[in-house]
DNA sequence: TTCGTATAAGACATATATGTCTCATAAGGT
DNA sequence: ACCTTATGAGACATATATGTCTTATACGAA
C-alpha cells in the first residue's frame, strides 16, 4: 500500500536499469539497459540522445546519491576518526554506485569535476587523519587513499555476495582500515 | 647487444599487446590490438582465429607468468607469513597481468579453472594464516581473501601511477593487511 | 466520448567490429 | 638464383550497436 505512482517516472527507471545494467557489464548495449528498464528502446534514447548522454546521466545520479547519503552521514562530526566511519557507513551501501563511477569513463566535464572534487575531499579527510595521529604518519598519501578506496569496493562486493550485512561490513573496512587483519 | 631475436615471435607480441590493450580499455577492438602490436590485423587473426581465443589465451598468459613468480618465490618457504610476504613481492610487479585476469570474463574452461585453483589456494593460506594467529580469527575468510587481492591492486596502481617502486609497494602491502594503516 | 500526449514496436540507415579471403611482397632456407 | 612460407594491405561479407523515424496504441484530461 505504497503511496508512490505505480510507474516511477521513466527517466528514474532508465537510469537505475543503466546503473544496475553497466555495473555488471560496462559494455552493455542499449537494448540491455531499455529491457530491464522494461520501456522501448526508443524511448530511452528519447530521454537520453546518446549512449554518451545516458553515461553522464548515470554517473551525477551515483554522485547525487553519495553526496546526499555522506552530507546527511557527516552533519555534525568532528574528528576525522568518525567522517572516515561515518563516510565508510553511507557509501558501502551504496556500493555499487560507487562502482560504477570508478569503472566508467565519461568525458563529461561536470562529471569529471565532481569526481575531482570528491578526490579532493578525500585527501583532506586523509590529512584531518594523520594530524589526529589515528593514521601513521610515514603511509604516502595516495596509498591512504587508495586503501580507503579499496575498502569501500571490498566490503561492497562482501555485501553483494550476501557474506555481510552492510553495517558489519562497514565496521569491518574501519577496522581493517586502522588496524588491519592482524590480530 | 641481447642475444634475443630482433623480432620476437609474433604470438607473442600479440599476447603483450593485448594485455596492455585490453587492461586499459576492456572493449578495445582488435584493430587496436594488432596496431600496438604492430602486426596487421590478418596476421592476428592468423594466430588467434576469434576474439574469444585471443582472450583465452592471453588469460592463460598472464596466470603462467603470475605461477612462475609465484613459484619461484615461494620455494622453501615455510610460514604462512612469510609466504604472503614472498606472494605479494612476486605479484605485485605483475599487478597488471593480476588486473587483466580480474577483469576480463573469460568463458574458457581451462582458465576458469585455473582461476578457481587460484583462489582456494588463496584460501588455503588464510587457513594457515588464522592458525599462526597472523590474523584475527573473528575476520570472515571471505573477507580476508578479498582483501589480499584489493591489496594486490593497490600496490600495483601506486606502482603504475609512479608513486612508489613495486618491492616497496609490496612492503606497504604487506604491512597494511598484518597491522592496518593504525600508527 | 473525444482529443492530445506519451509510449511500444518496429522499420530503416549508418557506423563499427569481426571474421574470411585474395594478392603482392619480403624474408629465409635450399 | 629459386622456392617456400609468413606477412601486410586491403577488399569483402556479416553481425551488432546505434540513432532516427513512422505508426499504432494506450492512457489521461477535458
Amino acid at each position: 500500500m505504497t503511496e508512490r505512482p505505480l510507474r516511477p517516472p521513466m527517466r528514474q527507471a532508465i537510469l537505475d536499469a543503466a546503473i544496475a545494467t553497466f555495473t555488471r557489464n560496462p559494455s552493455a548495449s542499449l537494448s540491455d539497459v531499455a529491457g530491464r528498464a522494461g520501456v522501448g528502446r526508443a524511448s530511452l534514447h528519447r530521454y537520453f540522445p546518446s549512449r554518451a548522454d545516458l553515461l553522464a546521466a548515470a554517473s551525477g545520479q551515483c554522485m547525487d546519491e553519495i553526496d546526499a547519503a555522506c552530507d546527511e552521514a557527516l552533519a555534525d562530526v568532528r574528528s576525522a576518526r568518525d567522517r572516515l566511519s561515518r563516510m565508510l557507513g553511507a557509501v558501502v551501501p551504496l556500493g555499487d554506485r560507487y562502482h560504477f563511477l570508478a569503472c566508467e569513463t565519461v568525458d563529461d566535464a561536470g562529471v569529471r569535476g565532481r569526481y575531482e572534487e570528491g578526490l579532493q575531499w578525500l585527501a583532506h579527510l586523509v590529512d584531518d587523519l594523520r594530524a589526529e595521529g589515528v593514521i601513521a604518519a610515514d603511509m604516502p598519501r595516495s596509498w591512504v587513499v587508495a586503501n580507503i578506496d579499496a575498502q569501500v569496493w571490498v566490503a561492497w562486493s562482501e555485501v553483494a555476495a550476501g557474506n555481510l550485512a552492510p553495517a558489519h561490513a562497514a565496521g569491518l573496512a574501519l577496522r581493517t582500515l586502522l588496524e588491519g587483519l592482524g590480530s
